[in-house]
DNA sequence: TGTACATCAGTGAACGCGCGTTCACTGATGTAC
DNA sequence: TGTACATCAGTGAACGCGCGTTCACTGATGTAC
């Protein structure tokens, strides 16, 4: 698919509208006549509705996994730490988002309606695209956390990621809120910059022995 | 509106379908003959497909509601910590589902769709049914964790939220991967073993001076 | 005890609407000879 | 240089379909006199 103007019109409204109602509750008249463009351009261009929301992913997952895979290379020794790695990771997603023009956030959003919405085709087409790339990072991270059983560190892993994905698509209501009730704006920056030491600390946490429950009173 | 037969198989099909494909995604035609009634038997009864979406809620939070503030006035003391009051609330957690004879990880699922997808009626209803409730809850954890100022303390909040929330929701895939992949079967109350203090730790990590940002190399 | 009426859960069929997709067509640009 | 044809982005109108909702109706049960 070449990527000209119209191409292009519609990848960025598909995106805005998808990453603020969902997949489902966009219609293809909404993001076409938000885009200044002809119903039948979608289909023209894209096939269908499906492959439409797979290539909007596709502009965020490419320079993200490209941006992440570099900052890897260049700035992770043999023996990183779990705190150098999350600073890495969130890096590359400003980074990357800063390439495609896009605020964060949305690409945030569309990764956590990636996993709630029913959308298996989309799931499928990011472990195909992302899946490798992901495998490194948390192969690293497994690494830098040799105190944790597998088990325990794929939780751990779990409670990352909805600790990120949650609260980084939810930025601009919680932006919102902290304006109105304590009169202090914040920035994405500052969100991303209490979220690292918080999952970093959250990562480092001992482990119980297995069994061992809580604590007799 | 009277809890008879009908109106209990409408609940039931509806919230393990919104909970398996969301609302938008589930229409009143599946969910009417999964419950084996008349497809009008909906609008009859709740008086639209929102207030249906709302009624499955309700017979969620009430319950969790009235758990949580009995455990907390039998079981939290004026300077509880904050591994006491997580455990009260996943407790309520999963004694309310209990209650309701329907799996917790559904309820979670159900709280992050609210979320995700674009439901504002939805976010009203909760707020006007819950919020009393959810700031009681917030205001003994604040008290709880008083070295944290309140801003960082509500970014926390939203981190243990999605960690909560993203984790449980997607409890039955992860129990699956974690199944194939290390021959090993997991309980939702291993897994909130799990969750518990990961997010104590989190919520206990030292805050950084303002403005100090990344240590200098 | 019998009759007339009210209430209410439930039903079958239809309504209009917005959806994703299709299709014949246009008009501009490039290519072959 | 001129003509015929091919390619391709884009278009306007229509397609059939599934959606939430409505409505006139049924039949069982309760109530008044």
């Amino acid at each position: 698919m070449v990527h000209n103007d119209t191409v292009e019109r519609i990848l960025d409204a598909a995106s805005a509208l998808f990453a603020e109602r969902g997949f489902a509750e966009t219609s293809l008249r909404t993001i076409t006549s938000t885009a200044g463009v002809n119903l039948a351009a979608v289909n023209y261009h894209f096939g269908s509705k499906k492959t439409l929301i797979q290539a909007v992913f596709a502009r965020y997952l490419q320079p993200f996994c490209e941006t992440l895979e570099a900052n890897l290379d260049a700035r992770i020794g043999a023996r990183a730490g779990a705190d150098e790695l999350l600073q890495c990771l969130f890096d590359s997603m400003l980074e990357s988002a800063e390439r495609v023009g896009e605020p964060p956030q949305r690409f945030m959003r569309l990764l956590g309606l990636a996993y709630t919405q029913s959308q298996e085709h989309l799931r499928r087409f990011i472990v195909a695209e992302f899946g490798a790339h992901y495998s490194r990072f948390t192969g690293l991270l497994k690494a830098a956390l040799p105190q944790l059983d597998p088990v325990a560190f794929y939780w751990r892993l779990y409670f990352m990621l909805g600790a990120t994905v949650f609260t980084l698509s939810s930025f601009d209501s919680i932006r919102a809120i902290l304006n109105s009730e304590f009169e202090r704006d914040s920035s994405l920056e500052q969100a991303v910059d209490l979220l690292v030491p918080a999952i970093s600390g959250m990562l480092r946490v001992e482990q119980r022995p297995p069994g061992s429950g809580v604590p007799a009173p």
